[in-house]
DNA sequence: ATTTGGTTCAACCATACGGTTGAACTCAAA
DNA sequence: TTTGAGTTCAACCGTATGGTTGAACCAAAT
């Protein structure tokens, strides 16, 4: 039981994440992750037996730890739907900067296999202990109910909130998952991109609410949320 | 020289574009195509030689056929920048609705290979025959130039073109690429699916119009189209 | 010093897969 | 009827690739 990054099992799972996020399951080589942990290929089969098994740990791992975390602010009914929103979309991006290939990773291996991969996600978002077991996703308002209450309270545009929801991953997502042609389009150095990323995590937040907010509300909004924000970096 | 849709060659080409798009590149066998196409898979070789120049056939087609003229609405200089943004968005939904596998396809070969893709991207489309071949990109105000010019005449807020650019191709692209968790998440039928996705060309137009105008031009803009449609429609 | 269980490896195996061969069939031109 | 180019196929080939074997190494326990 050495240091447990160092292990050759942690050094597997960390080249085959990589092999699997470049080339996807089938376009990955069992000798190629190996070659990439600097270790002989039968290592592969001793720790996760077939290349599948090691697949799904990877695929497994990297959902549960990184998209799942995700997907409960958006179910979460103590929280304001603002709240969410800013909550989500932060995440998103400082998730993904860690880990710019996951975004297209997860969604091609997802359109591969919708089966497999739904089973995974339902036991990758435990029913949350203050949630009756009865009503396992419905227990309080969620992102959609609330919407719809902004607009019964004349707050909101009246929008549908599923199109505003996929309107917001989209926004989010694509960033990412079309990092090359944008950054070629527009001629932007890694550096620049890296900025442009970090810029990008406010602005997709102001492109949703301009979205969701009628006018007024929306300039109220900003100026409560700049003086938060003043308040958070003092 | 026999009807062309159901020469061999056709039907190979179409048998390799559903598996193609389906499995990707390395996911896919040169036995399934044959199978789908129900030939001999020596058919495959005698007609296109190879894996890759199979699929190179198939991609490049997609690309230039369906891609490529939604590119070049964006680059029109004719075009004032609105009309360019309601072209885009329909033809963008109108192109995909009839191949919703595209998006993800072209983006994950894409992320491969992006060298190969983007030599493609460049011979896919010409230089229009109206501009100077000095100039070959910027013969005339683009999209980016005309969003600048709408911020100093005081119509448009003041994003980031660029910005805008990823969020508008995000909103349209994330209903295709994430179809099936959306279709799950709102437990859609596939005709209910397709309504959505109806809706969706208008909303991304009206979503992206929300971002880039300030509330007023906004309105403005709003009857004028909504007159422009009842003119349209009778 | 010996055993034992976990770990590592080079070499090997079976199969899947991209690609080839060579023969046969079709059909139009001569 | 013959010829020949274009087309189709079953069977085959070579290699890449996922997976296995059996032996060696090493550290801790006896």
């Amino acid at each position: 039981m050495t240091n447990k990054d160092s292990s050759t099992e942690e050094i597997i799972k960390e080249a085959a994440r990589n092999v699997f996020q470049r080339q996807g399951f089938s376009g990955a080589r069992m000798q190629e992750i190996a070659d990439e942990a600097g270790i002989n290929k039968m290592m592969l089969h001793y720790y996760f037996r077939s290349k599948q098994q090691l697949f799904d740990v990877i695929f497994q791992e990297d959902y549960s730890n990184l998209m799942a975390p995700l997907a409960v602010i958006l179910r979460n009914p103590e929280l304001h739907v603002e709240q969410q929103i800013i909550r989500f979309v932060r995440g998103y991006h400082e998730t993904m900067v860690e880990h710019p290939r996951l975004p297209l990773f997860l969604i091609h291996e997802f359109a591969k296999n919708p089966h497999k991969v739904l089973e995974m996600a339902q036991k990758a978002i435990p029913v949350s202990k203050s949630e009756e077991p009865a009503h396992p996703q419905l227990s309080a308002t969620t992102f959609m109910d609330q919407i719809d209450e902004g607009i019964e309270k004349g707050h909101y545009n009246e929008i549908d909130a599923r199109q505003l929801a996929v309107s917001m991953l989209g926004m989010c997502t694509h960033a990412f998952i079309s990092r090359i042609s944008v950054q070629t389009a527009y001629e932007m150095s890694d550096e620049q991109y890296m900025k442009f990323l970090e810029e990008r995590k406010e602005q997709v937040i102001d492109h949703t609410f301009r979205i969701l907010m009628k006018p007024d509300y929306y300039v109220k909004w900003k100026k409560k949320y700049q003086k938060e924000k003043e308040n958070t970096s003092t």
